[in-house]
DNA sequence: GACTTATATCGGTTTTTGCCGATATCATCA
DNA sequence: TGATGATATCGGCAAAAACCGATATAAGTC
């Protein structure tokens, strides 16, 4: 079951957070100031904000990955993170129509 | 935060289960023979189906109530519960815009 | 009131999740 | 290639969730 397993990813305060604050980059994390904002932000910027180790930011966003809610992509040395809006779309319809 | 609490509800494969369950229950719980469907179906038919403790399901099915998920009614001595679509439309649209 | 049936609640044990620190990997740059 | 910075992964501990059995409560029957 996949809808499970997001909605493991979303019983999470602070996942919850973070998926928030990719909704709006440019405001949540106006110190992002190189590349803009094409590939999302990067896990240092998130981590900072969620006020949680690097460790576990950094698992946190592979779970919402793996759950299929945001994707990744690597530049140099970064991660950048962003939502997956397609995700979110299709889980509004699963919960209009399949659970 | 509602939404997570939804979310926490939602993470159990059985819970998803029974909320299946309860969106057809004529099909899913043919052996309710009284009384109909008006009220939704009782707590033992669904722990039949679950096949799991009576304790734990009835613990189930509080979470889902918790949650706004199901309403539940006493009959007697039935407790019967039902699906809350009304819940289910209104996350539908949190996912569209709040999350 | 004593007995039965349906459900809720209360302790427990095991598994999962929420974090952390330490370490490994990967890219960059001198 | 050696040092540095960004991220991922690994091992652990504490808290929460997933169950269970036993017991309590509520309603119905005699």
């Amino acid at each position: 079951m996949k809808q499970l397993e997001i909605f493991k990813a979303l019983s999470n305060k602070t996942r919850l957070e973070i998926l928030l604050w990719l909704k709006d980059p440019e405001t949540s994390f106006p110190d992002q100031i190189y590349s803009g904002f094409e590939f999302g932000v990067c896990v240092g910027q998130i981590q900072l904000k969620a006020g949680l180790t690097q460790s576990t930011v950094s698992e946190y966003l592979s779970i919402l990955q793996r759950a299929g809610l945001v994707t990744s992509t690597r530049v140099g040395q970064w991660t950048y993170y962003k939502r997956n809006e397609e995700a979110f779309n299709e889980l509004s319809k699963i919960i209009e129509s399949d659970i």
